[in-house]
DNA sequence: GTCTATGATGTTACAGTATAACATGTCAAT
DNA sequence: ATTGACATGTTATACTGTAACATCATAGAC
């Protein structure tokens, strides 16, 4: 893996999401969860897009690949692939995006370019414990966490399409 | 103000919103901006609840106070107050809750309880500094960020309805 | 004082996001 | 074969958010 993969580089996407349906499967095995048609379908568009999608986004890639038009087939694999950690749901966007890390246990940042839409997932162990250290001093004790920054991706800035 | 001071502790509250509408007028003013009656109800709204409230809770409440029964209306009052800092947005509550300490420049972190669902804003440089730092190494610059914690609030610990 | 530009509000209509509820099907273990 | 658990199909609806345009109020220019 090169010094600077992320989403942001250049990369063999290809490669990525192979492993990462391999992994899916892996995991699920193992915990004794199914991957079925729709849940690989759901996983395989997500893999393949360079952007987040929204549920209905998602609902259109699975009609296309044969499922119904409803609500619901979408929104129950995404959420069960969310459950196993296997996707993402980026808030502010009210979107969906794969975990290429999946397994890794992380409560990642995303990092969300408003010009160009794209985004990547940042490691972000240290946000995560001063996350956790500020919220006890208040005793309170986090379960998940949140962590979402818009912003200019590295070719957004260089380029200065970049309006407010 | 009490060591433990939060959402989360016992404290006169009447005393908070008071100081926290005369802290709003005051930053408007020098903005150059207006506390129209419906941005002020709108804030008294947000001010006087002890939870976050989605915008048609708001617009309930602005609807009895006189105000047209239109989603508009109350999401324009919003977006206006969430712009001037007065309050912030939840994203994984989709509901708005004021903030105790307009004027300091904050990018705040949210700690919401499952159980009671009470909302408080911690105090988060750290965390802000850490994603920075994070997004840096990606060469992704932070001009935003929503940062939110699920979890259980004090009380909620030691009163174990904590179902999950 | 009245004109006018700007911002704020009223109003209609709709777009986008998400879930409840119940029927049906599938599959594996008994 | 039966059953129980999980998954899917299906209908309907609830919730969240915005576009677009008309009207109104306010403050400053003259």
């Amino acid at each position: 893996m090169p010094p600077d993969h992320s989403a942001f580089a250049p990369h063999d996407h290809a490669a990525c999401t192979a492993g990462a349906m391999t992994l899916a499967e892996d995991r699920l095995a193992n915990a004794g969860q199914r991957l079925t048609p729709v849940r690989r379908s759901a996983l395989q568009i997500l893999l393949d897009s360079p952007r987040a999608l929204g549920a209905y986004e998602v609902l259109e890639r699975l009609v296309a690949a044969g499922f119904a038009n409803q609500p619901p087939v979408a929104y129950r694999a995404l959420e069960f692939l969310e459950d196993q950690g296997l996707i993402h749901r980026i808030r502010r966007l009210n979107a969906f995006t794969a975990c290429l890390h999946a397994g890794h246990a992380h409560a990642p940042a995303f990092l969300i370019c408003r010009a160009c839409h794209a985004v990547a997932e940042a490691p972000a162990t240290e946000v995560a414990t001063a996350l956790t250290a500020a919220a006890a001093t208040l005793h309170f004790t986090v379960e998940r966490s949140t962590i979402e920054a818009v912003g200019l991706c590295p070719s957004c800035q260089s380029t200065p399409q970049a309006v407010a």
